[in-house]
DNA sequence: CGGTATCCCCCGCGATACTG
DNA sequence: CAGTATCGCGGGGGATACCG
């Protein structure tokens, strides 16, 4: 993007952050994502070679720090600039959530990228001591984002988008929508469960405690993520 | 600019904000611009189809909204949610303040925008009742941008860009660099005043109280900007 | 003053392929 | 897995003219 030949602090800003893409890249390292692909996956839609040349420009910015370590496969994370730009980027989320809702496209809803999100926020800690296999199935969607696979193993989550011939263990029975929805924290598994949007059919066990494993968005409880920022 | 096919409320957001010019156009609004030409000329570069499409964009988006009322001139105002957006706004402003800094260009010392700025904020309030004509040369300047006058009437300021034909009672001789530092806080005019960057000619009056007429920048204070955020 | 209409260029970026 | 290379198009947006 070009300038905008501005001194004020806002152009200055915004010719780094308003360029397409730049929140989601931080917003996915904030979540945790280190590696290209990583990022890539939390971006779909994003060409790599797009994403290539982001990094490059953020890294030029000061904003994004790419670490290559020999023999090791390379990994970018935010630096003290960049973490200081996430907060504006969770700002930016926040008032999305509070304003831009009711813009929200049936496109929005990919079951991918909500499994991806999912995934990497199963609190693993209370899991027994063997594989669990948890099951998704999106009713609305077509057989390519229809079914996808959860497996837990040694406190790691392996998502799959093909059947890993595990016994399921637990079983969510619903739609993308309705998935997001909970995710999302604008309603709940159990409320959803008793008014029939969701059917969970599996252990009893994994159900219980679905409180304890199952953590919604960070954006599920915006008053916590506010009192988060400086 | 296309959607990114995500529910995530940062890609929501970021789907209105991120477009070019618009937190300029907010920050605009927020520095008291309401009318269509006084929001082009805090963004000069931009053309008048551009601003006129963002607006509209803006508008149908919720953060914006247009007052017409018969017989009087189009406004446009920041809604409650454009008020929200603004604060994000600003928060991109104290980011780039601390960390775009360096990344500032000669292009970006515009004396037309600074004095377009600093327009907007001088105190009237202790202003004598008679007309008062305050002028900016800029030695590093083309003739096309070399020189301006602020008249104080009435509590009015107008901005001319051609010598208005009344006695200068204060002259700011300086370079478009030093006179933005002043503004943006990273200096004052007592110090540029005495190293030399800066020479005021006129009215012992105005150069006593300068203090008081003078306002700099709201970035100039960033913790006080900061606290009154919500 | 407050915009709209038009034109056209350029390049952002999406798609795909490919390479180490 | 981690990117690079290439290609082509679409439309964003800059410039200018014009209209009510």
């Amino acid at each position: 993007m070009k300038g905008y030949s501005q001194f004020c602090p806002v152009a200055k800003g915004a010719e780094i952050f308003n360029e397409r893409w730049t929140p989601l890249i931080i917003r996915e390292m904030m979540c945790g994502s280190r590696r290209f692909n990583d990022l890539k996956r939390g971006n779909p839609m994003m060409s790599p070679s797009l994403l290539s040349q982001r990094l490059k420009f953020l890294e030029a910015a000061g904003v994004v720090e790419k670490i290559t370590r020999k023999g090791e496969t390379a990994e970018y994370a935010l630096t003290e600039s960049g973490r200081d730009l996430g907060e504006v980027v969770t700002r930016l989320g926040l008032w999305g959530l509070k304003w831009a809702r009711s813009r929200l496209t049936r496109d929005d809803y990919d079951p991918n990228l909500l499994m991806w999100d999912i995934r990497r926020r199963i609190d693993t800690s209370g899991f027994p001591d063997r594989r669990v296999c948890i099951s998704f199935m999106f009713r609305d969607m077509p057989s390519s984002r229809r079914a996808y696979w959860l497996v837990v193993d040694d406190g790691e989550v392996d998502l799959c988008m093909k059947f890993p011939g595990f016994d399921v263990d637990l079983a969510f029975i619903t739609t993308s929508k309705t998935m997001a929805d909970i995710w999302m924290g604008h309603t709940t598994i159990r409320k959803e469960n008793r008014s029939g949007n969701l059917t969970l059919e599996g252990s009893r066990e994994l159900k219980k405690n679905i409180d304890d494993w199952f953590t919604y968005s960070v954006f599920s409880d915006p008053e916590a993520l506010r009192a988060s920022l400086s």
